[in-house]
RNA sequence: GCCCCCAUCGUCUAGAGGCCUAGGACACCGGCCUUUCAAGCCGGCAACAUGGAUUCGAAUUCCAUUGGGGGCGCCA
Protein backbone atom coordinates (compact mmCIF):
# COMPACT_ATOMS: atom_id res chain seq x y z
CA UNK A 1 0.00 0.00 0.00
CA UNK A 2 1.92 3.17 -1.34
CA UNK A 3 0.81 5.51 1.48
CA UNK A 4 -0.23 8.71 -0.49
CA UNK A 5 -2.69 6.71 -2.14
CA UNK A 6 -4.58 5.43 0.72
CA UNK A 7 -7.95 7.64 0.68
CA UNK A 8 -10.60 6.50 2.78
CA UNK A 9 -14.81 7.93 3.97
CA UNK A 10 -17.04 8.29 6.30
CA UNK A 11 -20.21 8.62 4.61
CA UNK A 12 -23.00 8.84 7.17
CA UNK A 13 -26.37 9.99 6.25
CA UNK A 14 -28.27 12.91 7.93
CA UNK A 15 -30.97 11.55 9.06
CA UNK A 16 -30.87 11.16 12.75
CA UNK A 17 -28.52 11.38 15.63
CA UNK A 18 -25.19 9.25 14.85
CA UNK A 19 -24.78 6.34 16.93
CA UNK A 20 -21.60 4.75 18.67
CA UNK A 21 -22.01 2.00 16.03
CA UNK A 22 -21.55 4.91 13.44
CA UNK A 23 -18.98 6.37 15.11
CA UNK A 24 -17.18 3.31 15.80
CA UNK A 25 -17.01 2.61 11.64
CA UNK A 26 -15.87 6.63 11.71
CA UNK A 27 -13.12 6.31 13.75
CA UNK A 28 -11.71 2.81 12.57
CA UNK A 29 -11.85 4.50 8.69
CA UNK A 30 -9.84 7.76 10.90
CA UNK A 31 -7.54 5.26 12.25
CA UNK A 32 -6.70 3.78 9.38
CA UNK A 33 -6.18 7.06 7.00
CA UNK A 34 -3.82 8.24 10.23
CA UNK A 35 -2.09 4.97 10.43
CA UNK A 36 -1.20 5.38 6.75
CA UNK A 37 -1.04 8.62 6.29
CA UNK A 38 -3.78 9.08 4.20
CA UNK A 39 -6.58 10.99 3.70
CA UNK A 40 -10.03 10.74 5.81
CA UNK A 41 -13.04 12.35 3.71
CA UNK A 42 -16.33 12.84 5.40
CA UNK A 43 -19.00 12.72 2.90
CA UNK A 44 -23.17 13.34 3.32
CA UNK A 45 -25.43 11.18 2.12
CA UNK A 46 -28.41 13.27 2.12
CA UNK A 47 -30.15 11.29 -1.33
CA UNK A 48 -32.83 10.88 0.43
CA UNK A 49 -35.06 14.00 0.48
CA UNK A 50 -37.86 12.43 2.81
CA UNK A 51 -35.60 11.27 5.43
CA UNK A 52 -33.20 14.26 5.92
CA UNK A 53 -33.32 15.42 9.25
CA UNK A 54 -32.82 19.35 9.52
CA UNK A 55 -29.41 19.91 11.83
CA UNK A 56 -27.93 16.07 11.55
CA UNK A 57 -24.95 17.08 9.61
CA UNK A 58 -24.36 19.53 12.45
CA UNK A 59 -24.92 17.24 15.20
CA UNK A 60 -22.68 14.79 13.22
CA UNK A 61 -19.97 17.00 12.56
CA UNK A 62 -19.98 18.20 15.81
CA UNK A 63 -19.58 14.48 17.30
CA UNK A 64 -16.43 14.09 14.85
CA UNK A 65 -15.09 17.04 16.29
CA UNK A 66 -15.89 16.48 20.37
CA UNK A 67 -13.87 13.14 19.38
CA UNK A 68 -11.37 14.68 18.10
CA UNK A 69 -11.96 13.02 14.25
CA UNK A 70 -10.60 15.15 12.37
CA UNK A 71 -11.19 15.10 8.34
CA UNK A 72 -9.06 16.79 5.66
CA UNK A 73 -12.16 16.98 2.90
CA UNK A 74 -15.60 16.88 3.26
CA UNK A 75 -18.03 19.50 4.67
CA UNK A 76 -16.56 23.49 5.96
CA UNK A 77 -12.79 22.02 4.65
CA UNK A 78 -13.59 21.37 1.51
CA UNK A 79 -11.05 19.48 -1.02
CA UNK A 80 -10.13 18.80 -4.34
CA UNK A 81 -13.09 16.27 -4.72
CA UNK A 82 -15.91 17.84 -3.71
CA UNK A 83 -18.81 18.78 -3.49
CA UNK A 84 -19.17 16.73 -0.41
CA UNK A 85 -22.53 16.74 -0.32
CA UNK A 86 -24.20 14.23 -2.50
CA UNK A 87 -27.25 16.22 -3.26
CA UNK A 88 -25.05 18.69 -5.01
CA UNK A 89 -23.63 15.53 -6.84
CA UNK A 90 -26.59 15.07 -8.83
CA UNK A 91 -25.07 15.12 -12.28
CA UNK A 92 -22.99 12.93 -11.87
CA UNK A 93 -25.02 10.12 -10.70
CA UNK A 94 -27.37 11.17 -13.71
CA UNK A 95 -24.42 10.93 -16.07
CA UNK A 96 -23.61 7.65 -14.99
CA UNK A 97 -27.31 6.10 -14.82
CA UNK A 98 -27.58 7.68 -18.37
CA UNK A 99 -24.54 5.63 -19.76
CA UNK A 100 -25.53 2.48 -17.87
CA UNK A 101 -28.99 2.36 -20.06
CA UNK A 102 -27.11 3.83 -23.52
CA UNK A 103 -24.73 0.60 -22.67
CA UNK A 104 -27.62 -1.70 -21.62
CA UNK A 105 -26.68 -2.48 -18.76
CA UNK A 106 -29.60 -0.85 -16.81
CA UNK A 107 -33.35 -0.03 -17.85
CA UNK A 108 -36.37 2.12 -17.27
CA UNK A 109 -38.64 0.83 -14.96
CA UNK A 110 -42.53 1.87 -14.61
CA UNK A 111 -44.06 -0.36 -12.38
CA UNK A 112 -45.65 1.51 -9.82
CA UNK A 113 -44.64 1.75 -5.98
CA UNK A 114 -47.98 0.09 -5.42
CA UNK A 115 -47.60 -2.70 -8.00
CA UNK A 116 -43.86 -3.18 -6.45
CA UNK A 117 -45.98 -3.70 -2.90
CA UNK A 118 -48.32 -6.14 -3.82
CA UNK A 119 -45.76 -8.06 -5.99
CA UNK A 120 -43.89 -7.96 -2.79
CA UNK A 121 -46.52 -8.83 -0.30
CA UNK A 122 -47.22 -11.68 -3.07
CA UNK A 123 -43.88 -13.11 -2.89
CA UNK A 124 -43.93 -13.26 1.33
CA UNK A 125 -46.73 -15.01 1.04
CA UNK A 126 -45.89 -17.54 -1.16
CA UNK A 127 -42.55 -17.70 0.86
CA UNK A 128 -40.27 -17.08 -2.22
CA UNK A 129 -37.54 -14.52 -1.74
CA UNK A 130 -38.39 -10.88 -2.53
CA UNK A 131 -37.35 -9.23 -5.18
CA UNK A 132 -38.00 -7.03 -8.42
CA UNK A 133 -39.59 -9.97 -11.15
CA UNK A 134 -37.98 -7.72 -13.68
CA UNK A 135 -41.17 -7.11 -15.66
CA UNK A 136 -39.80 -3.57 -17.51
CA UNK A 137 -36.37 -5.43 -18.03
CA UNK A 138 -37.87 -6.40 -21.47
CA UNK A 139 -39.94 -3.46 -22.81
CA UNK A 140 -39.65 -2.43 -26.19
CA UNK A 141 -38.01 0.91 -27.66
CA UNK A 142 -41.49 1.94 -28.77
CA UNK A 143 -43.60 1.34 -25.60
CA UNK A 144 -40.84 2.84 -23.90
CA UNK A 145 -41.09 5.97 -26.05
CA UNK A 146 -45.39 5.62 -25.43
CA UNK A 147 -45.06 5.86 -21.73
CA UNK A 148 -42.28 8.88 -21.56
CA UNK A 149 -44.47 10.71 -23.88
CA UNK A 150 -46.96 9.91 -21.66
CA UNK A 151 -45.56 11.16 -18.63
CA UNK A 152 -45.46 8.25 -16.67
CA UNK A 153 -43.20 7.73 -13.45
CA UNK A 154 -39.84 6.04 -14.06
CA UNK A 155 -36.49 4.58 -12.20
CA UNK A 156 -33.47 3.30 -13.77
CA UNK A 157 -32.86 -0.20 -12.78
CA UNK A 158 -29.52 -2.25 -13.12
CA UNK A 159 -29.30 -5.25 -15.41
CA UNK A 160 -27.84 -7.50 -13.19
CA UNK A 161 -26.78 -10.21 -15.19
CA UNK A 162 -28.25 -13.67 -14.56
CA UNK A 163 -25.63 -15.57 -14.93
CA UNK A 164 -22.18 -16.33 -13.25
CA UNK A 165 -21.35 -15.45 -10.03
CA UNK A 166 -19.36 -12.60 -8.17
CA UNK A 167 -16.45 -12.83 -5.74
CA UNK A 168 -14.59 -10.63 -3.88
CA UNK A 169 -11.79 -10.56 -1.09
CA UNK A 170 -12.97 -8.46 1.89
CA UNK A 171 -9.68 -7.40 3.72
CA UNK A 172 -11.46 -8.56 7.28
CA UNK A 173 -13.47 -11.77 5.96
CA UNK A 174 -11.17 -13.41 3.10
CA UNK A 175 -13.20 -14.54 0.09
CA UNK A 176 -17.20 -14.15 -0.53
CA UNK A 177 -18.94 -15.25 -3.13
CA UNK A 178 -22.61 -14.19 -4.30
CA UNK A 179 -24.52 -15.60 -7.27
CA UNK A 180 -25.74 -13.49 -9.60
CA UNK A 181 -28.92 -14.42 -10.36
CA UNK A 182 -29.88 -14.10 -6.35
CA UNK A 183 -29.39 -10.09 -6.98
CA UNK A 184 -32.26 -8.47 -8.45
CA UNK A 185 -32.50 -5.59 -10.68
CA UNK A 186 -32.33 -2.85 -8.14
CA UNK A 187 -33.15 0.76 -8.20
CA UNK A 188 -30.10 3.31 -9.14
CA UNK A 189 -32.09 6.48 -10.46
CA UNK A 190 -35.32 7.16 -8.20
CA UNK A 191 -38.24 8.61 -10.23
CA UNK A 192 -37.27 12.01 -8.39
CA UNK A 193 -33.87 11.81 -9.86
CA UNK A 194 -31.75 11.36 -6.90
CA UNK A 195 -29.75 8.12 -7.09
CA UNK A 196 -29.87 4.93 -4.35
CA UNK A 197 -26.90 4.53 -2.31
CA UNK A 198 -25.46 1.55 -4.58
CA UNK A 199 -25.26 4.27 -7.31
CA UNK A 200 -24.45 7.07 -5.29
CA UNK A 201 -21.57 5.65 -3.54
CA UNK A 202 -20.00 3.50 -5.89
CA UNK A 203 -19.90 7.11 -8.30
CA UNK A 204 -18.81 8.91 -5.42
CA UNK A 205 -15.96 6.80 -4.42
CA UNK A 206 -15.08 6.31 -7.81
CA UNK A 207 -14.41 9.83 -8.47
CA UNK A 208 -12.80 10.54 -4.90
CA UNK A 209 -10.51 8.19 -5.27
CA UNK A 210 -11.46 6.38 -2.46
CA UNK A 211 -9.00 3.31 -2.30
CA UNK A 212 -10.47 1.36 1.14
CA UNK A 213 -14.20 0.90 1.13
CA UNK A 214 -14.42 0.79 5.20
CA UNK A 215 -17.87 0.48 6.43
CA UNK A 216 -20.18 -1.93 8.61
CA UNK A 217 -20.84 -5.72 7.86
CA UNK A 218 -24.32 -4.74 7.15
CA UNK A 219 -23.50 -3.52 3.34
CA UNK A 220 -21.63 -7.09 2.60
CA UNK A 221 -24.38 -8.50 0.90
CA UNK A 222 -24.91 -5.66 -1.47
CA UNK A 223 -21.21 -5.31 -2.16
CA UNK A 224 -21.96 -7.71 -5.11
CA UNK A 225 -24.19 -5.38 -6.70
CA UNK A 226 -21.69 -2.59 -5.97
CA UNK A 227 -18.82 -4.68 -7.97
CA UNK A 228 -21.78 -5.05 -11.20
CA UNK A 229 -21.98 -1.28 -11.00
CA UNK A 230 -17.70 -0.94 -10.81
CA UNK A 231 -17.15 -3.29 -13.86
CA UNK A 232 -20.39 -1.69 -15.83
CA UNK A 233 -18.85 1.42 -15.55
CA UNK A 234 -15.15 0.63 -16.02
CA UNK A 235 -14.20 1.82 -12.69
CA UNK A 236 -11.07 0.68 -10.97
CA UNK A 237 -12.60 -1.10 -7.89
CA UNK A 238 -11.39 -0.26 -3.65
CA UNK A 239 -10.48 -2.89 -1.38
CA UNK A 240 -12.95 -3.78 1.39
CA UNK A 241 -12.83 -4.59 4.69
CA UNK A 242 -16.09 -5.26 6.06
CA UNK A 243 -16.29 -4.34 10.30
CA UNK A 244 -17.94 -6.55 12.61
CA UNK A 245 -21.48 -4.24 13.54
CA UNK A 246 -22.40 -3.06 17.27
CA UNK A 247 -25.23 -4.96 18.70
CA UNK A 248 -27.13 -4.04 21.97
CA UNK A 249 -27.96 -5.74 25.12
CA UNK A 250 -30.55 -7.89 23.26
CA UNK A 251 -27.94 -8.77 20.35
CA UNK A 252 -29.43 -6.88 17.33
CA UNK A 253 -28.08 -4.40 15.72
CA UNK A 254 -28.02 -1.19 17.61
CA UNK A 255 -30.31 1.13 16.83
CA UNK A 256 -32.32 4.11 18.66
CA UNK A 257 -34.20 1.60 20.61
CA UNK A 258 -30.99 0.88 22.29
CA UNK A 259 -31.55 3.91 25.00
CA UNK A 260 -28.22 5.99 24.86
CA UNK A 261 -26.58 5.19 21.86
CA UNK A 262 -26.21 8.51 19.83
CA UNK A 263 -22.96 9.71 20.58
CA UNK A 264 -24.21 13.30 21.87
CA UNK A 265 -25.42 11.54 24.76
CA UNK A 266 -22.53 10.71 25.81
CA UNK A 267 -21.04 13.79 25.73
CA UNK A 268 -24.05 15.01 28.12
CA UNK A 269 -24.05 12.37 30.54
CA UNK A 270 -19.62 13.90 31.20
CA UNK A 271 -17.75 10.61 29.39
CA UNK A 272 -14.03 12.24 27.95
CA UNK A 273 -13.86 11.95 24.26
CA UNK A 274 -10.48 10.25 25.04
CA UNK A 275 -11.91 7.25 26.84
CA UNK A 276 -14.65 6.94 24.61
CA UNK A 277 -11.69 6.97 21.27
CA UNK A 278 -10.29 4.40 23.62
CA UNK A 279 -13.42 2.17 23.98
CA UNK A 280 -14.74 2.40 20.65
CA UNK A 281 -11.38 1.51 19.33
CA UNK A 282 -11.30 -1.51 21.54
CA UNK A 283 -14.37 -2.98 20.02
CA UNK A 284 -13.61 -5.00 17.01
CA UNK A 285 -9.95 -4.60 17.18
CA UNK A 286 -7.08 -5.58 20.23
CA UNK A 287 -3.62 -4.39 20.19
CA UNK A 288 -2.65 -7.86 21.98
CA UNK A 289 -3.48 -9.35 24.50
CA UNK A 290 -3.60 -7.68 27.47
CA UNK A 291 -3.13 -4.00 26.85
CA UNK A 292 -6.82 -1.69 27.16
CA UNK A 293 -6.00 1.99 27.78
CA UNK A 294 -4.57 3.10 24.42
CA UNK A 295 -3.69 7.08 23.81
CA UNK A 296 -5.12 7.71 20.81
CA UNK A 297 -1.00 8.49 19.44
CA UNK A 298 -0.64 4.99 20.88
CA UNK A 299 -4.21 3.92 18.77
CA UNK A 300 -2.60 5.49 15.67
CA UNK A 301 0.70 4.25 15.68
CA UNK A 302 -0.96 0.73 15.94
CA UNK A 303 -4.33 0.52 14.40
CA UNK A 304 -4.36 -1.98 11.56
CA UNK A 305 -7.10 -4.31 9.86
CA UNK A 306 -5.38 -7.43 10.34
CA UNK A 307 -6.39 -6.89 14.11
CA UNK A 308 -9.82 -6.38 13.33
CA UNK A 309 -12.16 -9.32 14.51
CA UNK A 310 -14.91 -10.92 12.26
CA UNK A 311 -17.03 -10.96 15.40
CA UNK A 312 -20.23 -8.76 16.38
CA UNK A 313 -19.40 -7.22 19.08
CA UNK A 314 -21.98 -6.26 22.27
CA UNK A 315 -21.43 -2.34 23.60
CA UNK A 316 -20.65 -3.15 27.45
CA UNK A 317 -21.73 0.09 29.17
CA UNK A 318 -19.83 -1.14 32.86
CA UNK A 319 -16.60 -1.37 31.00
CA UNK A 320 -16.87 1.98 29.61
CA UNK A 321 -17.68 3.41 32.97
CA UNK A 322 -14.49 1.58 34.22
CA UNK A 323 -12.38 3.13 31.30
CA UNK A 324 -14.17 6.64 31.93
CA UNK A 325 -12.74 6.44 35.50
CA UNK A 326 -9.32 5.47 34.14
CA UNK A 327 -9.17 8.68 32.03
CA UNK A 328 -11.01 10.99 34.74
CA UNK A 329 -8.77 10.08 37.49
CA UNK A 330 -5.19 10.53 34.88
CA UNK A 331 -6.80 14.38 34.20
CA UNK A 332 -4.52 17.51 36.45
CA UNK A 333 -6.96 18.60 38.76
CA UNK A 334 -7.19 22.01 37.20
CA UNK A 335 -7.96 20.28 33.71
CA UNK A 336 -10.79 18.30 35.57
CA UNK A 337 -12.19 21.43 37.64
CA UNK A 338 -12.16 23.33 34.36
CA UNK A 339 -14.66 20.49 32.98
CA UNK A 340 -16.87 19.54 35.85
CA UNK A 341 -17.93 23.83 35.94
CA UNK A 342 -20.34 23.31 32.83
CA UNK A 343 -21.90 19.99 34.55
CA UNK A 344 -22.49 21.21 37.68
CA UNK A 345 -23.90 24.79 36.32
CA UNK A 346 -26.34 23.08 34.26
CA UNK A 347 -27.31 20.50 37.03
CA UNK A 348 -27.20 22.13 40.60
CA UNK A 349 -30.83 23.33 41.61
CA UNK A 350 -31.49 27.21 39.91
CA UNK A 351 -30.94 28.43 43.95
CA UNK A 352 -27.10 28.04 43.26
CA UNK A 353 -25.49 30.97 41.93
CA UNK A 354 -23.71 30.98 38.86
CA UNK A 355 -20.73 31.38 37.91
CA UNK A 356 -19.96 28.87 39.83
CA UNK A 357 -16.24 29.73 41.32
CA UNK A 358 -13.22 27.73 40.02
CA UNK A 359 -11.22 28.45 43.00
CA UNK A 360 -14.20 26.88 45.16
CA UNK A 361 -14.62 24.12 42.73
CA UNK A 362 -10.20 23.74 42.87
CA UNK A 363 -10.89 22.66 46.66
CA UNK A 364 -13.65 20.35 45.82
CA UNK A 365 -12.32 18.35 42.92
CA UNK A 366 -9.61 16.28 44.52
CA UNK A 367 -11.96 15.02 47.08
CA UNK A 368 -14.29 13.52 44.33
CA UNK A 369 -11.47 12.63 41.52
CA UNK A 370 -11.34 8.81 42.70
CA UNK A 371 -14.70 8.74 42.85
CA UNK A 372 -16.52 9.46 39.96
CA UNK A 373 -16.69 7.12 36.71
CA UNK A 374 -18.53 10.17 34.33
CA UNK A 375 -18.52 14.20 35.10
CA UNK A 376 -22.41 14.20 34.81
CA UNK A 377 -22.10 12.31 38.55
CA UNK A 378 -20.14 15.13 40.14
CA UNK A 379 -23.28 17.13 41.18
CA UNK A 380 -24.72 15.00 43.02
CA UNK A 381 -21.90 13.95 44.45
CA UNK A 382 -21.37 17.31 45.60
CA UNK A 383 -24.18 19.11 46.11
CA UNK A 384 -24.14 19.47 49.56
CA UNK A 385 -21.00 21.77 49.12
CA UNK A 386 -23.37 24.15 47.36
CA UNK A 387 -26.58 24.28 49.27
CA UNK A 388 -27.79 26.02 51.84
CA UNK A 389 -30.13 23.75 53.75
CA UNK A 390 -29.55 19.70 54.63
CA UNK A 391 -32.32 17.97 53.65
CA UNK A 392 -32.18 14.09 55.26
CA UNK A 393 -33.67 11.76 57.96
CA UNK A 394 -32.00 12.05 60.88
CA UNK A 395 -32.02 8.64 62.06
CA UNK A 396 -29.26 8.80 59.47
CA UNK A 397 -27.46 10.10 62.57
CA UNK A 398 -27.57 7.18 64.44
CA UNK A 399 -24.61 5.63 63.27
CA UNK A 400 -23.22 1.80 64.12
CA UNK A 401 -25.64 1.23 66.85
CA UNK A 402 -25.63 4.69 68.64
CA UNK A 403 -28.57 5.85 70.36
CA UNK A 404 -30.59 9.52 70.52
CA UNK A 405 -28.28 10.72 73.54
CA UNK A 406 -24.88 9.24 72.00
CA UNK A 407 -25.23 11.24 69.15
CA UNK A 408 -26.74 13.83 70.88
CA UNK A 409 -23.81 14.16 72.86
CA UNK A 410 -21.66 13.62 70.11
CA UNK A 411 -22.77 16.28 68.53
CA UNK A 412 -22.91 18.61 71.34
CA UNK A 413 -19.22 17.77 72.35
CA UNK A 414 -18.10 18.34 68.78
CA UNK A 415 -19.42 21.48 68.23
CA UNK A 416 -17.69 23.16 71.30
CA UNK A 417 -14.45 22.14 70.49
CA UNK A 418 -14.90 22.81 67.10
CA UNK A 419 -15.70 26.55 67.92
CA UNK A 420 -12.44 26.19 70.08
CA UNK A 421 -10.71 25.09 67.42
CA UNK A 422 -8.28 28.05 65.76
CA UNK A 423 -6.64 26.53 63.00
CA UNK A 424 -9.72 24.82 60.84
CA UNK A 425 -7.05 22.28 58.95
CA UNK A 426 -7.01 18.47 58.12
CA UNK A 427 -4.35 18.05 60.74
CA UNK A 428 -6.02 20.19 63.80
CA UNK A 429 -9.32 18.75 63.04
CA UNK A 430 -7.73 15.07 63.05
CA UNK A 431 -5.71 15.67 66.19
CA UNK A 432 -8.81 17.23 67.88
CA UNK A 433 -11.53 14.33 66.98
CA UNK A 434 -9.50 11.42 67.37
CA UNK A 435 -8.90 11.76 70.98
CA UNK A 436 -12.41 12.37 71.32
CA UNK A 437 -14.14 9.67 70.24
CA UNK A 438 -12.06 8.10 72.45
CA UNK A 439 -13.13 10.03 75.67
CA UNK A 440 -17.15 9.69 74.21
CA UNK A 441 -15.97 5.85 74.19
CA UNK A 442 -17.37 5.92 70.47
CA UNK A 443 -15.53 4.14 67.54
CA UNK A 444 -14.31 6.53 65.38
CA UNK A 445 -16.76 4.92 62.72
CA UNK A 446 -19.14 6.09 64.83
CA UNK A 447 -18.35 9.58 65.73
CA UNK A 448 -17.12 10.54 62.30
CA UNK A 449 -20.07 8.79 60.58
CA UNK A 450 -22.03 10.68 62.67
CA UNK A 451 -20.32 14.02 62.01
CA UNK A 452 -20.60 12.99 58.47
CA UNK A 453 -24.14 12.86 58.13
CA UNK A 454 -24.17 16.46 60.14
CA UNK A 455 -22.36 17.84 57.63
CA UNK A 456 -23.07 16.67 54.21
CA UNK A 457 -26.55 15.23 54.89
CA UNK A 458 -25.75 11.70 53.59
CA UNK A 459 -23.17 8.20 54.89
CA UNK A 460 -21.61 8.07 51.91
CA UNK A 461 -19.09 11.27 50.96
CA UNK A 462 -15.50 12.11 50.42
CA UNK A 463 -13.16 11.83 53.89
CA UNK A 464 -14.37 13.63 56.54
CA UNK A 465 -11.88 16.44 57.41
CA UNK A 466 -11.20 17.31 53.90
CA UNK A 467 -14.65 17.93 53.27
CA UNK A 468 -15.01 20.08 56.68
CA UNK A 469 -12.07 21.95 55.54
CA UNK A 470 -13.67 23.01 52.27
CA UNK A 471 -16.79 23.61 53.67
CA UNK A 472 -15.29 25.82 56.60
CA UNK A 473 -15.60 26.58 60.11
CA UNK A 474 -18.74 28.45 60.11
CA UNK A 475 -20.57 25.94 57.85
CA UNK A 476 -20.00 23.07 59.80
CA UNK A 477 -20.86 24.38 63.11
CA UNK A 478 -24.11 25.58 61.62
CA UNK A 479 -24.62 22.10 60.23
CA UNK A 480 -24.28 20.49 63.37
CA UNK A 481 -26.44 22.77 65.09
CA UNK A 482 -29.08 21.79 62.52
CA UNK A 483 -28.70 18.06 63.49
CA UNK A 484 -29.08 19.03 66.73
CA UNK A 485 -32.27 20.21 65.74
CA UNK A 486 -33.18 18.03 63.68
CA UNK A 487 -32.10 15.04 66.77
CA UNK A 488 -34.62 16.92 68.76
CA UNK A 489 -37.40 16.34 66.57
CA UNK A 490 -37.55 12.54 66.84
CA UNK A 491 -38.63 10.44 69.25
CA UNK A 492 -36.02 9.12 71.46
CA UNK A 493 -37.62 5.74 71.63
CA UNK A 494 -37.80 5.20 67.76
CA UNK A 495 -34.36 5.67 67.98
CA UNK A 496 -32.92 2.06 69.47
CA UNK A 497 -31.28 0.84 66.38
C1' G B 1 -38.59 -18.20 2.63
C1' C B 2 -33.79 -17.15 0.08
C1' C B 3 -28.65 -15.27 0.29
C1' C B 4 -24.35 -13.88 3.11
C1' C B 5 -21.40 -13.46 7.58
C1' C B 6 -20.07 -15.15 12.39
C1' A B 7 -19.21 -18.77 16.67
C1' U B 8 -13.29 -18.82 23.13
C1' C B 9 -15.57 -16.92 30.28
C1' G B 10 -22.19 -13.03 31.36
C1' U B 11 -19.50 -8.94 28.19
C1' C B 12 -14.92 -7.06 25.28
C1' U B 13 -11.00 -10.03 23.76
C1' A B 14 -5.67 -12.95 23.26
C1' G B 15 -4.88 -17.33 20.74
C1' A B 16 -2.77 -18.02 13.21
C1' G B 17 -1.35 -27.35 15.18
C1' G B 18 2.22 -28.81 20.18
C1' C B 19 4.34 -22.57 24.35
C1' C B 20 -3.13 -23.81 26.55
C1' U B 21 -4.09 -28.03 33.01
C1' A B 22 -6.73 -21.55 27.36
C1' G B 23 -4.02 -15.46 28.89
C1' G B 24 -5.85 -10.26 29.89
C1' A B 25 -9.89 -6.65 30.93
C1' C B 26 -15.00 -5.27 32.63
C1' A B 27 -18.75 -7.10 35.76
C1' C B 28 -19.46 -10.31 39.99
C1' C B 29 -17.68 -12.60 44.81
C1' G B 30 -13.97 -12.67 48.81
C1' G B 31 -9.70 -10.32 51.44
C1' C B 32 -6.27 -6.24 52.55
C1' C B 33 -6.13 -0.88 53.26
C1' U B 34 -9.65 2.36 55.74
C1' U B 35 -13.67 7.48 59.42
C1' U B 36 -18.11 6.19 55.13
C1' C B 37 -17.98 5.76 49.80
C1' A B 38 -14.53 5.22 46.28
C1' A B 39 -9.63 4.36 44.46
C1' G B 40 -5.60 0.94 44.98
C1' C B 41 -3.57 -3.97 45.93
C1' C B 42 -4.22 -9.41 46.44
C1' G B 43 -7.24 -13.69 45.48
C1' G B 44 -11.61 -16.35 43.45
C1' C B 45 -15.69 -17.72 40.03
C1' A B 46 -16.12 -18.31 34.85
C1' A B 47 -15.33 -20.11 28.11
C1' C B 48 -12.92 -23.17 23.31
C1' A B 49 -21.54 -24.57 20.73
C1' U B 50 -22.18 -29.96 19.02
C1' G B 51 -20.79 -34.10 15.87
C1' G B 52 -17.55 -36.04 12.48
C1' A B 53 -12.82 -35.85 9.54
C1' U B 54 -7.35 -34.70 8.91
C1' U B 55 -3.01 -35.30 12.20
C1' C B 56 1.50 -38.57 16.45
C1' G B 57 -1.13 -34.15 18.37
C1' A B 58 -6.49 -29.47 17.30
C1' A B 59 -9.54 -23.74 20.49
C1' U B 60 -6.50 -23.37 16.16
C1' U B 61 -7.47 -27.04 9.43
C1' C B 62 -11.87 -29.29 6.66
C1' C B 63 -17.15 -30.85 6.52
C1' A B 64 -21.88 -31.07 8.66
C1' U B 65 -25.39 -29.67 12.47
C1' U B 66 -27.03 -26.11 15.84
C1' G B 67 -27.13 -21.22 17.36
C1' G B 68 -26.61 -15.93 16.61
C1' G B 69 -26.42 -11.78 13.36
C1' G B 70 -26.98 -9.13 8.80
C1' G B 71 -29.33 -8.45 4.03
C1' C B 72 -33.42 -9.18 0.57
C1' G B 73 -36.98 -0.73 -0.16
C1' C B 74 -37.98 4.67 -5.51
C1' C B 75 -33.57 3.83 3.15
C1' A B 76 -28.82 4.41 3.83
Amino acid sequence: MTAEKIRVRYAPSPTGFPHVGNIRTALFNWLFARHHKGRFIVRIENTDVTRTVEGAVEVILDGLRWLGIDWDEGPEVGGNYGPYFQSERLKFYQEAAKRLVDQGDAYYCYCTPQRLDEMRAEQMRLKQPPGYDRQCRQISATSHILKFVSGSRRVIRFRTPLEKKTTFKDIIRGEVTFENAKIDDFILLKSDGYPTYHLASVVDDNLMKISHVLRAEEWLSSTPRHLMLYKALDYKTPQFAHLPILLGTDRSKLSKRHGVASITEYQKKGYLPEAMINFLALLGWSLDDKTEILSRKKLIENFSLKRVSQTAAIFNKDKLDWMNGIYLRKLHSADLSRQIIPFLERDLPLGVKRPISFEYIEKITPLIQERIKTLEEVTELTDFFFANELDYQPDLLMVKKMNHQLVNKALETSLLKLRRLSAFDEKSLEAMLRPLAEELELKTGQLFGTLRVAVTGRTAAPPLFQTMVVLGKDRCISRIKMAIAKLKETPEETNEN
